[in-house]
This record gives structure tokens, sequence and C-alpha cells, in this order.
DNA sequence: AAGTGGTCTAGACCACCAT
DNA sequence: TGGTGGTCTAGACCACTTA
């Protein structure tokens, strides 16, 4: 043959079809390789199979696998090396610890942060919990509350919520030991990835505990960021709500340029 | 010919070739495209040639010519249309008008504010405003205020600097008259689209005016916005500062999914 | 019916990495 | 040297819009 390919349109549709044409053959790429990620049959850090070989598998041409993985790249659930392979992304990389941490500091700079853990206590979910979580209303989860330093300075206060059901087994001990960041904690360890977030944004006054958690006086005005995080199939992961003393330090949000 | 292409590369350096490879063909032709939109020969609105044309005109592959637009569309600098063509985006487009927009109400929902006009006035750069938009300290400037209205509460407060040289002749009246967004009149009146911003939030106290303004305590938290916002090869265009009562609204953030 | 973008294929060569 | 992704080409057919 000699390039031509609409018949694939049809060799998903063979019967009946009346059907509308579906979802273009790329997609179908997508869903299935989404759901190797989210099975775990490929896990955080690893190399998936060359493009060459996922063509074979998946009976479509290089140029289509392409188009899929182009995509996954885009919205950051794989990495491409040249020469090496194409990998499942990892919250151990520089690249996505940054990409959930928006507080940069006078100058625009980003720092890491030192976090110190406040709290850990196991609970039960309340309405807007629930609500937020996708649980019923009662369910069992886990808190935590999280002390963020910039230079030895504390600006982040972060209050935790996630399903316990989610994170079989997890002890305050596991927290505080973990090597890297939380999200990094969640994929490593219970195979949960995370990999969009919504954040609110408002403006409130500090109470006594958190202003003096973040050394500012009670009634001081605080940023405060609700954020639930999600994981593949827009399934919520995490509720966490951030009190952020931006005296020194501000909230970036880029608009536009792939945003 | 079968197909192959290498050569391309060479072609590009023809001479001496101990340079190394440059950039990728598709980069240079995204470079033409963007000066075409830069020098305003194709202006926003309109269509751009077919991909089969400009493949002709730049003596590249239509394959190669569509790899271009992808990253402009994904950029939002363009649009394609189905079976009608390729459009430079305008900001009287929905989608355009909402990208730099980013408050919701309690629910969600974004809605479009009324703006209400408070001040109009021409003055000097100080520092901080020549730092940010590219000027000489003292250049002449344009500040506007402004009030915007959801379903007729005072939520937003926004201080917009222009550089007066870039919108010559732009009155208070022209201001007040225009149909759409300010970015739509900057597009419209004078070439200059607005395609990418950089914002940095902070928590402040409304001083006197700003809560009268907006319809809060001296002393009130507030979201406060700097934005600053840019037109093709990241040349400034204005500073906008806006003071936003979250009370009943929030700023949306979103992490990932091409973000 | 003609023209535009949207999808898909097949194959070439280049650049990079590991061995 | 062999394998991987990165770039580029050429050409087919589908889906949509406009006239």
């Amino acid at each position: 043959m000699t390039g031509g390919s609409g018949r694939r349109y049809n060799a998903r549709t063979p019967h009946g079809g009346s059907a509308a044409v579906q979802s273009p053959l790329y997609r179908h790429v997508i869903s299935q390789i989404t759901q190797k990620l989210e099975s775990g049959e490929w896990r955080s850090g690893e190399t998936i199979p060359s493009e060459p070989r996922l063509a074979q598998q998946f009976h479509v041409s290089v140029g289509t696998i392409r188009k899929a993985i182009d995509e996954l790249v885009a919205g950051q659930i794989l990495v491409r090396h040249q020469g090496r392979g194409t990998f499942v992304s990892t919250h151990s990389e520089d690249h996505y610890r940054y990409h959930f941490f928006h507080i940069v500091d006078a100058d625009g700079t980003k720092r890491f942060p030192a976090v110190e853990l406040h709290a850990f206590r196991r609970g039960r979910a309340d309405g807007s919990e629930a609500a937020k979580l996708g649980l019923k209303r009662g369910a069992p989860v886990i808190r935590v509350v999280n002390l963020l330093r910039l230079d030895d300075d504390p600006v982040v206060l972060d209050r935790i919520t996630i399903a316990a059901q989610q994170f079989p087994g997890l002890t305050r001990a596991i927290f505080v030991a973990r090597p890297g960041t939380i999200y990094h904690l969640y994929q490593e360890r219970y195979g949960v990835s995370v990999i969009r977030a919504v954040e609110r944004l408002r403006a409130v006054t500090a109470d006594g505990a958190t202003g003096k958690a973040l050394g500012v006086r009670a009634g001081d005005p605080l940023l405060e960021i609700e954020r639930v995080a999600y994981t593949y199939r827009d399934r919520p992961v995490e509720l966490r709500v951030s009190q952020v003393n931006t005296g020194h330090h501000a909230y970036l949000s880029e608009l536009g340029k792939g945003a």
C-alpha cells in the first residue's frame, strides 16, 4: 500500500457502522497508555517500550504513537530522553517538584522549602472534605499539618487531608522519614501519582494559632490556598489548605505559554 | 527521492559547516510566522495562508508547517478551525477573554465583570513601573483605575499602568467607549497583542480608599495581584495591580494538564 | 465541488546514548 | 555499533465548511 489509512476509522467500527466516527486512533493509544500507568504496569521512573515496539503492540504506525506520546509529554505524564527512551514522570525530578510549588521570594526565585511536621492524626471526613475528596461523610481520613520554612523563615502552614483507605498503613514515622516530597511518597509507596491540581486562592486573616506558627500577629493578612490534587482519570487524592505569609514571598502564576 | 531529508540540516549551513546544527526547521518556521504576526502583516482575527501554501512559501513540507502551527496553537497564538482555516487569536473570543481573568465565585463559575472607570491620568513612570515595563524612569505613562463588578458587587480594583508611547492618542473617551476588553482595545486599535502574563499574588490589608471602593473596612484582608502582561518576544505591555475582595470570590489556578 | 484542517501511514536520515 | 528519540518528507483519505 502507498500510505492512506482511512480504513482505520472503520476497522474500529466494523459492525453496523451507524455510530459516529468516535475518537481518533491516537486518543485510543493515549487511553491505553494511561491505563498501563494507572494499573501500575508501567511504574514511575521506568522506561516505557520504544516507539517502534509500541507501534507493533498497538497495531498503529510510529507516527501515531508519537502523537499520543506528544500529548502525554505536554501533560507532564511522560518524559522523553533522546537516545535513552521515554520515561514515566517522577515527583523526584526537579522539574516536577517545582510544578506544584508556586511560592517565590521577593526577587522571583523559587527555593525548595524545609518541611517540619506539626501534627499527624486520624479522623473522619467532614462534609467539605468528603465532597472535595469524593468520599462519604465520616469516611476515615488522615490529617497532617506541616510548617514550611524558606531560608529558615516560617512561610507556609499546610493542613492536608487524605483518604486513609488510599494510603493503608501510613504512619507518622513513615511520613517523617520520607526522603523527598510528599507527592513522591504517595507515588513511591502507594503508587498514587498526583498529576494535576486545582487551587483556589483567597486573602484571610490569621487566627491565633496560625499566626503564632508563621510569626505574624492574629488579624494579619494571609494568603489561603485550597488545593485539590488529582491522579489519573481525575480521581481526587488530597485536599490541602495552605496559609501563606506573603510578607516576603509571593504566589507565582504564569498565564499563557502553555498554560 | 523517497522521503529522507537530513540534507535540510546542511542546506541551512552550506558554508564551512563547522557550526552546530542550529535549531530545527520548524523552529525557524515558528520564528517566521511570529515575525509576520509581530509586524502586523497577519492581523488578529484574520486567517493565515493554508498549510500547503505556507509549505510552498517556506520551502518545507506540510508536516513541518503543521508542527510549527501545533506549537503556536498550544500557546494560544493561533486557532485552527477545520474546514475554514487557521486564524490569529483575538481577545474578543470567549476562550481568550477568560484566559486572563481568573476570578470565580463560590461555586467555581467564571462570570465576566462589568467595568467602571474610576480614573484616567497621564504621568511619569516611577522606578518600579519603569523596571517592570522596560522603560526609563520618568518616561510618560498612562494610569487607569478600574472597578470590576460581579453580579453588581464591587470585587476587583485594578490600577493599570502602560507606556504612553505605545498607545499614542489614547484618551479617556476611547478607553470608556471600547466595546470589549481592555486587551481587545490594545489589539484592535494599537496592534499590540497581549499573549502572556506573569502574576504575583499576595495578601494585603485594605487601605481606606480601596476599602471604600470594594465595600470593605480598612484593615480587612485583600488579595493583591501584580500582573505584567507581555506581547511577542516577551516585550512588556502593561503593569496591573489588582486588589480583590475574596469574601465571596476566589482566584482559580490550575496546575498540570497543559499548564 | 473545491478547499481547509485532521488523521494516519511509511520511510529516510540525524543526534544522542549506552555498550 | 545498535538502539532510542528528533526531524523531515510525501502522500493518502476523512471531516468539515463554503459556495
